[in-house]
DNA sequence: CTATAATCGGAACGAACAACCCGGTTAGGA
DNA sequence: TCCTAACCGGGTTGTTCGTTCCGATTATAG
């Protein structure tokens, strides 16, 4: 009880694993051999055992920070003058950080990583239930989605971000995603038309024309759809 | 060449190891050890391996089949009189098929888990960008998303019904990834205001109010608050 | 400097799993 | 019925990875 507590190099090292560990889970996520940490952290396997228990609770050690940081900061936009920039710009910061770090979006993904036992689920939900209930005071947020609807769509964009990444336009998922939840006015339509190199009827693809203006029709009978159409629906159209 | 083409036992194994596949993957995904599978189709895992050259093989030739069949189904749809009715409902219905058969989940993933090599991938993609385009073209869906962009929110609902599925509401998640396709106008609002729990403007938690009628703020401020924003912004509010 | 106990590191273990192999079995034609 | 090539199945191998163990090392008090 009274005796020193620990050896000046066991305290070192064990600096060395959490700093290896974060950076090799941020980089790899929780599947990374806990080897590659040790040799990283220059240090054997043993001596990472001596730390944490299993490499689960390594995992959970190095993720908790990186969570607890993320709910003081939705706390502290908890009370943000305007709830709408507060909410969705909590969320996209959110998904926009753990696209850097595997780690972070793991644990926040659906399941949690088991997360429940640390009361971080509760703190995380909790803080965003905050925000949320302000933006939809507030207009800024369909009334007809609660905080598990947002948890969901918060793992889902880090998922889609980070599946679907094309090297441009990064955060777009993102922004479809908030789309979903606003009300139906005030969209955030980022781009222009689409290029286009199909039919805009049928789809077809087009060949690039000889001409220099782009084609927009397979045919001439799909141009003159186009015109009926336009005519029939002007609302639609 | 001419040499009978295959014993009949043979032949009734091979039916029986991609029956068992096909069971074993859609319950678990491409996870499940093989020894499963041919424990499930009473075979030994050398017969499987006499029938496919790897457990990627099986998996692909189980699969396949399914995706051929939500191509066709996409492609039936391309004539479809309401092109809005045939791009949203075959989305919800690939997610809602994909519920239920994990397998089918992970190959329409992110990844499409290597199928570009079969050329599923660009067909599956290529079908849904002519229900899509159509659907755009009636003004159903908003014009500055392209096939990728539904391909990740395909996979994303998917994701998230997989992931935060709570017993009520299923395909809520799909719903609202639906909404995010849609132009502004018509939305899919599902369900009634949310049962409040939480004070509605500066949402602290609300203590079960002892009285008959559920309080819907915390203070008599937050009421106050209440009041004046409505009469300050109606359009909003 | 010395003694000693905490600490170190990596070898060793066990479990899981894909893939291979070979001795025994069987279908099906003659 | 008999013969044989095709086929069967599970035991074996090789690999990966989490976890444990123990002889060697080293920090630190006296």
């Amino acid at each position: 009880m009274g005796s020193p507590p620990q050896r000046a190099d066991a305290r070192r090292n064990r600096e060395r694993i959490l700093q290896a560990a974060f950076e090799a889970f941020a980089a790899e996520g929780h599947l990374v051999p806990l080897d590659d940490i040790a040799r990283r952290a220059g240090v054997g396997a043993g001596t990472v055992y001596r730390n944490f228990p299993t490499k689960e609770a390594l995992f959970q050690a190095v993720v908790t920070v990186r969570i607890e940081r993320i709910v003081d900061e939705a706390r502290a936009l908890g009370g943000a003058a305007d709830p709408a920039d507060a909410f969705y710009g909590f969320v996209t910061q959110v998904v926009e950080r753990a696209m850097f770090n595997h780690a972070v979006c793991e644990a926040l993904a659906a399941d949690m990583r088991g997360f429940d036992a640390s009361g971080m689920d509760e703190q995380f939900t909790a803080a965003l239930d905050v925000l949320l209930r302000r933006a939809q005071n507030a207009g800024a947020v369909r009334p007809d989605v609660d905080v598990q609807d947002v948890r969901a769509l918060l793992a889902g964009a880090m998922y889609m971000e980070r599946g679907h990444r094309r090297g441009d336009r990064p955060g777009h998922m993102t922004s479809l995603a908030c789309d979903a939840l606003r009300p139906t006015t005030k969209r955030n339509e980022t781009s222009g038309p689409r290029d286009e190199t199909h039919c805009e009827i049928c789809a077809t693809p087009l060949t690039p024309a000889a001409t220099g203006r782009p084609a927009r029709f397979c045919s001439a009978s799909c141009r003159q759809k186009a015109h009926r159409r336009k005519k029939a629906s002007p609302k639609t159209g």
